[in-house]
DNA sequence: GGTTGTCGTGGTAGCGCTTCCAGGTGTCTC
DNA sequence: GAGACACCTGGAAGCGCTACCACGACAACC
């Protein structure tokens, strides 16, 4: 009983089982009938002989894809830099491993979203998650590619969604920055055309106008450096402020940086939160209070989604959870 | 001139241009003949039909592989969920886009590597980089797999590596502090048996022997929590220290917090250095001076290698550089 | 007894591509 | 002039798998 060199194939299966390469296929890909003793033989062989189907011949045969594409839209590749993407990327490719596929990631230039129709013409793609897309881009996507294309951020009637619940992470922040007595409460913001940036601003100034505050915002864009500057300009606007809403953690970093840096005491003074619970949000001083952005979450449901053909409703939120830590 | 609902084929191509399939796949492939006539009109027929070769049907036909397999090998599958399995992921999934393939992320437990056989059966795995392997791993790789294989970290005469220059980055870094004047010079290490923690420490203690200093080490593991402890245990032993290496940034976010809880000032009385200049180094405060770590050059390289057939040489390390900031 | 079914099975035609092979042109060399 | 050799082309045999189809058993029902 010599072991050949190469994998067996389904034939190698069938013949050891005494079964048709019919047989082997349907008992395998656990499609139509099949007797409990054939059921029973064929596992049996393809388990001794270490069988693994070929995802290649099965796809053409099929007519199925091969792989996940992870497609980021944005105005320059520098948006695939993003470690978010990476998260993204890393999620989706614990989803296809045990399918046999695979994940690649494309950038999407905001410019000409017609890129679309490559991949719609690509057979081996069995699925698309999109990131960072707008309503133009989500337009632009070929009907060839309905029902295996999902969104992370911004839906569609054509083409559903996943998120995190911005709005809920946002009341509960701003909620637990008015219960511990905060009432000077500003916001440093993304940029406003990002609908992730706008729902959380869009809380926020229902929050403070429901308690009878006045809200009051400045332009960010996620990162710690435009953070220190915003913290420099809410100071400079409001000196009585007493609490600093960052809409990412690099935001409220950089405004703890600069806060800090001027003397200001950190949450004595300014209590200053958070949003995503990056790794880091626990290791720095004061360690960050935040909501949670569960990422592996949402790429592991807009992936499965992908794949599965793309029912997840139109829109589907992911709670978003306070996590209570020294800065406010 | 209708255009059909489904994507062009080769042979759709061949028609269009007039030639046979076996030129336009020539063509198209750019393997064999094919007269400069016959080039343009079957490139330019692609081009107009938006031809995508599928490559369920080329990797069959070719037997190559349609998908690289990143594969973590550790005690648990938690190490998964490290974010840096994460960005090699990531730059993997760049390189495998251009090819229309994909990548997938498996945990390999070390108890047992033998599921490697099930890898070197699966037609469609094109590559595979390992992480995190042990010499024990390395030696399970199949001979089916050699040339396929790239490890990033440990290598072995079989399997072709790449890693980081720790010793490099460690030698930039004790220089640097012992250019500014600390000569009583601790170091924070992560676990004896991790290759990457060991090239660091024997780098750290020849650099102190050769100037004549004693080496201090206490162990950690990488991780911020550790870095605290360790921190603490630093200033127990050696009260008059003046600086201290951590094996990677966390570990130094971790002591910088210890410290400045202890009222001993970064970088007035200790300085503290990192590995690794994770995006948050320039963050903090104080922002950490560290040694680079090229996550994604590396697994660019690896994935690049390994889908090339794995020729990098025995071990291919790539430079760290020193990043000059404020705690040293 | 036929007529329906549901089950279980094997044969075989593809899926879209590459690659080998056999054939055709030419051009160069002895 | 014949051979040798490069260049260029199309036919066709697969790659490993699925899915359709035809066939046969057997049971249940009028």
């Amino acid at each position: 009983m010599t072991v050949s060199d190469r994998p067996p194939t389904l034939a190698d299966i069938a013949r050891d089982a005494g079964v048709s390469v019919s047989t082997a296929s349907r008992v395998l890909a656990g499609t139509g009938y099949a007797s409990p003793a054939a059921r029973g033989r064929v596992t049996a062989a393809a388990d001794r002989l270490g069988y693994v189907p070929d995802v290649a011949a099965r796809a053409l045969a099929r007519g199925s894809g091969v792989r996940l594409v992870v497609l980021a839209a944005g105005a320059s590749a520098a948006v695939l830099d993003d470690p978010y993407v990476d998260r993204v990327v890393g999620a989706a490719a614990r989803v296809c491993a045990p399918l046999g596929m695979g994940v690649a990631l494309n950038w999407l230039p905001s410019r000409n979203p017609g890129d679309l129709r490559r991949l719609a013409a690509d057979r081996g793609v069995g699925g698309v998650v999109l990131l960072n897309a707008t309503a133009r881009v989500l337009d632009a996507v070929p009907t060839a590619l309905r029902g295996r294309v999902v969104s992370i951020g911004i839906g569609s009637p054509q083409v559903p969604s996943v998120d995190v619940d911005n709005a809920g992470g946002t009341e509960a922040v701003v909620g637990h920055l008015y219960a511990t007595g905060r009432r000077r409460i500003a916001m440093v913001t993304g940029p406003h055309w990002m609908p992730c940036s706008g729902r959380s601003v869009t809380a926020y100034r229902r929050m403070m106008r429901e308690a009878g505050l006045p809200a009051r915002t400045v332009s960010g864009d996620f990162t710690a450096r435009r953070g220190r500057v915003a913290a420099r300009e809410v100071l400079t606007r409001w000196p009585d402020v007493d609490a600093v809403v960052g809409i990412s953690d690099a935001t409220a970093l950089g405004v703890i940086d600069r806060l800090r840096g001027d003397g200001v005491q950190v949450p004595g003074d300014v209590a200053v939160t958070g949003f995503d619970d990056i790794p880091l949000a626990a290791m720095t001083t004061p360690a960050l209070t935040t909501a949670t952005h569960p990422v592996a979450e949402i790429a592991t449901a807009a992936a499965t989604a992908a794949l599965a053909g793309g029912r997840v409703g139109p829109l589907t939120t992911f709670p978003s959870r306070l996590v209570r830590r020294v800065s406010a």
